[in-house]
DNA sequence: CCTTATTTTGAACACTCGTTCAACTTAAGA
DNA sequence: TCTTAAGTTGAACGAGTGTTCAAAATAAGG
């Protein structure tokens, strides 16, 4: 039985919410959910330790929270995207890929710090077992178009190994955004690592495990 | 100045150190850095706590040297399978990928639990940007050999793409080993992922990001 | 067998952690 | 305008953190 609410939120409030919610993306992203204390939120985020609990709820359930809140927009532009290019024509892999890759890559290089931190934040969820029912609600629906999508593809291969590629391509995408500092320390003076390859990479890589026969046994 | 050993360690004092190692693993590895204490990895290793600074130093050289434990043997078997693989014969590009990518799967699956905690461990390492220079240190000189033998497979391309499909191939063999579950749940009852197949999707894609053509300005 | 470097214990240190809560301030709704 | 729900503060709680260290147990080297 949950207590309803008498009154609406306040502007202040929203914003307040909005920033500890900044802040815990930003923190957690850098140092994982342990390493980012609750202190250090509300520091980063200008409001006394109390807030934090008023807004979030437990630390448990603001990292929740964190993650479910961009999870929502992220899916509902890659969906739009599909739809899209449906509407232009029949569907290949490249595109799917490219509305599954180019929305959020996009995003890390031109919608703000914000996107890149939400990408390592991710990798961190990725990582850690304890989050996994966390993914699978956040991300599996949107993934399962997509997989089913590229399944309608191939007509005569085995339907699984749709979702064994897009695991990889979503493992790159990650790696893509938020690990360019590798990128310079194994190859000095190489430039910005760029959407369309990683994308021709993901389409590429999917397109030889939906095709790969069988080994005789 | 280091302080010199003027005995050799006990045989009890090496299981003991090995025992600490393997608990700071598998903790470090389930938990993440700050998620696993320094109590819980002695209670795992049957020690009491101040032995686990006496073997490992602090918390972070304890998990410095859990990382590069292992990170050792397996550059070598690495470069081992390439040297084999070139003495048979000129080298293409699937059979450079399965010497860096077989060997590490093959241990995961088959050499014990403790390689597919190894992997869970390298995830938290890559997602989090403090542990960089440790990263780099363990694994970017073999990786520079495998990037180079590339290379040399594609005389007319930029060199820096090897190094960009390098991190995606293994970002994707990460995710290939310790996240089995997600498969699970984006496409029931496939049967496990094999290495075959991963191979194939990264021998595709960086082949891919290496002979696209820069688009037309 | 001794000597003594090394390993191991067990407890303590100072500190930070997540969480809770009474009191105070702000502003929504009538 | 006034009532009072919602937002915010600041401090406190107990539990757990990494680290340190004197003392005891162990075993290597002479």
């Amino acid at each position: 039985m949950e207590k309803q609410r008498q009154r609406a939120p306040s502007a202040r409030s929203l914003q307040t919410r909005a920033r500890i919610l900044d802040a815990a993306e930003q923190l957690f992203a850098a140092r994982g959910f342990e390493g980012a204390s609750i202190r250090d939120i509300a520091k980063a985020a200008g409001v006394q330790g109390g807030l934090v609990a008023h807004h979030g709820g437990s630390k448990e359930e603001l990292f929740r929270l964190v993650v479910a809140r961009r999870a929502g927009a992220l899916s509902r532009i890659r969906v739009e995207a599909l739809e899209g290019a449906r509407a232009q024509g029949p569907l290949d892999l490249a595109t799917i890929l490219d509305c599954f890759i180019r929305p959020y890559v996009t995003l890390a290089q031109e919608g703000g710090p914000h996107w890149v931190a939400y990408g390592r934040l991710l990798a961190h969820v990725s990582a850690d077992p304890r989050w996994s029912t966390l993914a699978a609600e956040c991300f599996d629906p949107t993934a399962q178009q997509f997989i089913d999508e590229i399944v309608a593809l191939y007509p005569g291969a085995v339907p699984g190994r749709a979702a064994m590629g897009q695991i990889y391509a979503v493992s790159a995408m990650l790696a893509h955004v938020y690990s360019a500092w590798r990128l310079d320390t194994l190859s000095p003076g190489a430039g910005e690592a760029d959407t369309d390859r990683l994308i021709a990479f993901a389409t590429a890589g999917i397109h030889a495990v939906m095709t790969e026969r069988v080994p005789e046994k």
